[in-house]
DNA sequence: AGCACGCCGACT
DNA sequence: GTCGGCGTGCTC
């Protein structure tokens, strides 16, 4: 008997164990842990992941598997293996961990079909389905089921056993082919059949001819009667006469098929680079697992050095693994790859859309390129004799996944790399403090870039007091200094990049004469005003309404639009600039697939004056006519409810300063703030990460919080208020009186938004240096609260959290 | 997660 | 008496 090991497709705690299936005969040759199958699962059929096969089990009735879907293992052992440490390190469950390592269009897609089982019996139907079965034995439920006259109807007919139920497995992605036509003649053959055609063949022959001009090449169906201006049937005559041939082939939608890439040769390394990279070589040459921590100023020189690094990697026949954030935020930076290594490059980000990402996984999983370059996921790339992984600009949040499993791709990117005996780097200007206290402790292995490429300095920077601005009378966004410069620029052809950190300080809309803010009825938030549409929305339930021209509360008209969104300062330098030409780049303007490299490559030719943007310009643009960066709000992400606000700002100063003056001219940039004083800004504007570093370690230790602490943040959340203060209240004292009395547990206390879509939210917090059990004992509160959850309570585990909301 | 099963109140 | 509401428990 051979037995099978299956995780279901059913994220429940129930069901997070394996199920034991009978393998069919005609499996039993290829069957192997990591293959995903079709089982019946109760009355439906599910797709589920083999994990074992076993010769024997407890099980009394047993179901046979219905279907393989995979010949090759798609999980291979190592990634089988990742995908239950994953499950343990983030209290997920194994299916949800199996699907976070796979591309989307690999997830099952299922669907209910009602089937007429006799087609005599089709005049016994209720007379209100017979219309549905006219044309067909099988209907989509999906249909019918918002219809309460044909749901009765089905219902009735199911029970005489006139209909059926059938559940069916789709796959969600489709591999996508052309079709591709051969000739199946000499060039001798087709030359005299040319002559022999009767004239009225007159697009047979050209179709022939077609095929003699081009060597006898294959060409795609679409490809020649485009061509030829053909249409089908000369075609298919040929075929039908077996003088062609025609053919599937599997293509690759190819995201950068429209580009081309300079190649690029290795460049020579500075002193420090050489340096730097040394060891990462001796590394890569022994095989050896060690945790480097790159830490390079803003135009070090940093990915040239992951370049040769992976350049070593390719000589010994093995894979490299890049992380980059967002990648589609940095078009340069897939450039520079794919320049460098050209077609062995896959690259995986957030901007492909299903098919895309699942070609580019196929290409990974078949070995046919040896570099993959991508957002997070990436760091499940099925290579099987990985060489390096490297992790540009480490201190990135969107590193950290923020739904479940809730795993941290640094994590995943360390047990991959003691798995393969390869060098794991941590690439930044401004490392996470704790991958720098790591660093210093010796258990990564430091190196640092402390010099910029070509001897550059370092942008001067200015700190504008924007209260002295307001009490010397200037209401403008822009403070003096700016914005001379700003035209000092413009009369000079020079350009200049506004930052604006909206998040946290969105425009919302209060009112000037009794403080009342528009918030959101769902949810305890406000609601951010889009002017395009006239609209308020909430960011967090989709919530949407008119904007209110009186306020809701007094009546008074002084209700305002509050702070400053992209939209505004463009019409302000409309108003003052009328002359400057300036790029938007913000939610609106870059959701629109392919749209942000579009901006950004207008903008490096020169198309515009200013480009003016939020977050997501932060990062790694590099433009040589930039001499001027401006930062409109500095500290508006100062005040949001997080341990790491201050080393966010840090950081986005850092990032964004860096973008001015990387090339032969030299660049300046403003920081405007309504707290000068505050050290992270102050560190920032000197660039100086040593001693932000050492000034925050005093406060995170002050407060108890990483790297001094670890930590873990239980959410509670349920419609009904009392229900969330008495679950998280018991689940804190559970967590006081089984953890160690040196771990402090805080909570209950209502979550920094404390209602979203109707469900109060509740949370506890624990801080740990050392917990064993910890794991075990969330496990035990989840159990316990088992059967209360997926109905109305939910609660959520995120073992070192990152956004505390 | 679905779905069946089973136990109580409002009806033809 | 039956239809249908949702709490409970199971799925190899």
């Amino acid at each position: 008997m051979m037995i099978a090991k299956v995780i279901v497709d059913v994220p429940a705690m129930q069901t997070d164990r394996p199920f034991d299936y009978l393998v069919p005969e005609h499996y039993q040759d290829i069957i192997k842990p990591g293959v995903r199958v079709i089982v019946p699962f109760g009355p439906r059929n599910l797709q589920g992941f083999v994990i074992a096969i076993e010769a024997k089990t407890e099980v009394k009735k047993l179901k046979p598997i219905q279907k393989l879907l995979d010949v090759e293992p798609i999980l291979n052992e190592e990634l089988l293996q990742l995908g239950q440490w994953v499950t343990e390190q983030t209290l997920s469950y194994q299916i949800s961990s199996f699907q976070a390592m796979l591309p989307a269009a690999l997830k099952a897609k299922y669907e209910k079909e009602i089937i007429l089982v006799n087609r005599e019996e089709f005049s016994t139907l209720s007379q209100n389905l017979k219309p549905l079965f006219q044309e067909s034995d099988r209907i989509n439920w999906t249909d019918v089921e918002d219809e309460p006259d044909f749901v009765r109807a089905i219902q009735k007919d199911l029970k005489i056993g006139l209909l059926e139920v059938d559940y069916v497995v789709k796959a969600k992605g489709k591999k996508k082919t052309h079709r591709v036509l051969s000739i199946n003649i000499s060039k001798d053959e087709a030359e005299r059949l040319v002559s022999s055609l009767p004239s009225q063949a007159g697009r047979q022959k050209e179709v022939i001819e077609y095929f003699i001009l081009n060597d006898m090449q294959e060409v795609s169906r679409i490809d020649l009667k485009e061509r030829l201006r053909a249409t089908d049937s000369p075609i298919k005559t040929l075929i039908d006469k077996g003088i062609l041939v025609e053919k599937n082939v599997e293509i690759y939608r190819d995201p950068y098929s429209h580009r081309e890439f300079k190649r690029t040769s290795s460049l020579q390394l500075t002193e420090e680079q050489t340096n730097a990279i040394s060891p990462i070589l001796s590394s890569i040459e022994s095989n050896q697992h060690q945790t480097y921590l790159l830490y390079g100023v803003t135009g070090s020189g940093k990915t040239e050095v992951y370049l040769q690094s992976i350049e070593e990697v390719l000589k010994k026949g093995q894979q490299a693994i890049v992380l980059v954030p967002e990648i589609s935020l940095t078009p340069q930076m897939v450039e520079r790859f794919k320049g460098r290594f050209g077609s062995s490059v896959a690259v995986l980000h957030s901007g492909l859309s299903v098919g895309e990402k699942y070609d580019e996984w196929r290409k990974i999983y078949r070995k046919e390129v040896n570099v993959v370059v991508g957002a997070r996921s990436a760091i499940f790339a099925p290579f099987e004799n990985i060489g390096i992984i490297i992790i540009d600009e480490e201190h990135e949040s969107s590193y950290k996944q923020e739904e479940n499993p809730r795993y941290h791709a640094r994590d995943v990117a360390i047990y991959r790399g003691q798995y393969h005996r390869c060098p794991v780097v941590l690439g930044s200007a401004t490392p996470t403090l704790e991958s720098f206290a790591r660093a210093k402790k010796g258990v990564y292995h430091l190196l640092t870039l402390s010099k910029r490429m070509h001897e550059r300095e370092m942008p001067k920077v200015d700190i504008i007091d924007m209260r002295e601005e307001l009490r010397t009378g200037n209401r403008s966004m822009f403070s003096e200094v700016l914005f001379e410069k700003l035209q000092d620029r413009l009369a000079k052809g020079e350009q200049t990049v506004l930052f604006l950190n909206r998040r946290g300080y969105s425009t919302f809309i209060m009112c000037r004469d009794c403080g009342f803010v528009v918030n959101c009825t769902e949810c305890d938030i406000s609601l951010t005003y889009h002017r395009s549409q006239n609209l308020v929305k909430c960011h967090y339930c989709g919530h949407e309404e008119r904007a209110p021209s009186t306020c809701p509360s007094c009546h008074s008209e002084h209700i305002r639009f509050f702070g400053t969104g992209t939209q505004k300062v463009e019409e302000e330098i409309g108003k003052l600039l009328p002359e400057a030409r300036v790029i938007r780049m913000d939610v609106d303007t870059t959701s629109k697939k392919g749209s942000h490299e579009k901006l950004l490559t207008a903008f490096g030719e020169g198309k515009a004056d200013i480009l003016l943007g939020t977050q997501m310009i932060a990062k790694g643009l590099d433009f040589p006519k930039v001499t001027l960066v401006g930062v409109l709000t500095a500290d508006t992400m100062l005040h949001l409810p997080d341990l790491r606000s201050s080393e966010k700002t840090f950081q986005l100063l850092t990032q964004v300063s860096g973008r001015a003056g990387r090339h032969d001219l030299p660049g300046e940039v403003v920081i405007q703030t309504y707290t000068p004083e505050h050290y992270s800004i102050q560190l920032a504007s000197g660039h100086n990460y040593n001693d932000f570093y050492h000034q925050e370690m005093i406060m995170r230790k002050v407060h108890q919080y990483p790297p001094f602490y670890f930590m873990t943040l239980i959410t509670v959340s349920h419609p009904e208020i009392t229900k969330v203060v008495g679950v998280t209240e018991k689940i804190s004292s559970y967590m006081r009186t089984h953890l160690s009395s040196k771990s402090i547990v805080l909570g209950p206390a209502a979550s920094p938004i404390p209602r979203i879509k109707n469900r109060y939210r509740y949370q506890c917090m624990i801080k740990y240096k050392d917990e064993p059990r910890l794991k075990h004992v969330l496990r035990e509160v989840l159990d316990h609260y088992q059967r209360e959850i997926g109905q109305d309570l939910q609660i959520t585990v995120d073992m070192n959290p990152y956004m505390m909301m």
